[in-house]
DNA sequence: AACGTAACACTAACGGTTAGTGTTTAAGAA
DNA sequence: TTCTTAAACACTAACCGTTAGTGTTACGTT
């Protein structure tokens, strides 16, 4: 990433971003349904079998640089001030993610996504993932090994959070609104002292 | 439901049962992924095509009988008392619920489904639907043709209280707990005064 | 220069799903 | 009763995502 290693790597993710890129070409052209892997492949001068030794599924195709996603996440909970509260630094995030992806450049690509099912379901279950790291996380930066049903619950409520906004009028105010909720319901679930611990 | 109608539809419905049965077994005893839909159609002595026909999935036989979960959600806001508050009636339906589902005789067909990625995901996007459903009679139950950002993450909240507590150590306590987090954010969300209208 | 390995290609298949095309059977009209 | 119609069911054949098996190149390393 920083320096390009070796012409074998360059190559292969040369080979890898032709594919992700021929793909969603492909797929917003004609629609993610109409569009077959062995499309993609000839497309891409690839074989099939190619395709998928870079990309898990044909999903994975249109979530590419989604694997971001948890990381932003996680990393705003380990890497946030010493003394800043858990639940505003996960708010800023959430907003930059919602302002991201609602933005005008990603609408076609968004809305490809809401007209695939098999495309919601995968965006779904990608979340559910997403937010057991965060619980994780969140189980982590209060000194936890394992996380506690309520740290479960948070990291769920926060992800939802940013499924709902998307699909609301207002996405960024009703990640306030969201994120008012979450505050009051973490309110009730910590024991209120052992957060350093 | 009440009374059998006509020949046809009772075949109807015997067919249908008579495959769900079949796959059922199958599943259970020889693994979820081991057993094909052919296996299941030659089994039941059907065509395959009859079980499309029945069915819109392979894993809508094993769910076969949870469109009652939906309606039961629904109900419990609709028809519960007059000055019932709407949180402890859906706290009595999910506690209900996870009772059902962490049951030792459901155990097994809850251990198949753990195991089969495809099963979580096709649940995952189930419960996405019924939170919907749950979002729309919680806003009729407010006097609201659609449902506001709250109710809709209120909703959200209590399809994850019933997948979090589940997958808890004690999962009663875990609705409990689930449920006062619930209770603070709910009480945050609403306006408080126009729940008549 | 030779070797080991990782990327890639090709064929063939498997399993879920659907389209197309009948054939039976029961419900309702005549 | 008989006729009509529509629904349930069967069968074939295919489509599509995905994978196993088996090479073949081309790079990094020694």
């Amino acid at each position: 990433m920083t320096v390009p290693p070796g012409r074998r790597e360059r190559k292969k993710a040369a080979t890898r971003q032709k594919i992700a890129g021929t793909a969603l070409r492909l797929f917003l052209e004609r629609g993610y349904d109409a569009v077959g892997i062995r499309d993609v492949a000839a497309e891409a001068d690839v074989a099939v079998t190619t395709v998928f030794s870079h990309f898990a599924s044909k999903e994975a195709l249109v979530f590419e640089q989604d694997a971001g996603f948890e990381q932003r996440l996680t990393q705003a909970v380990a890497h946030r001030g010493p003394h800043e509260p858990l639940l505003p630094a996960l708010r800023r995030e959430i907003h930059a993610l919602v302002r991201h992806c609602t933005a005008d450049s990603a609408a076609p690509l968004w809305r490809m996504i809401g007209e695939s099912a098999a495309l919601r379901q995968y965006e779904e279950s990608m979340r559910l993932r997403h937010a057991q790291s965060l619980a994780t996380a969140i189980a982590a930066g209060l000194g936890l090994a394992q996380p506690t049903t309520a740290c479960r619950t948070i990291a769920r409520f926060v992800i939802d959070a940013y499924s709902l906004a998307r699909e609301a009028a207002d996405p960024q105010a009703a990640v306030d609104e969201i994120f008012s909720m979450i505050e009051a319901a973490w309110a009730v679930a910590r024991p209120c002292t052992e957060s350093s611990r």
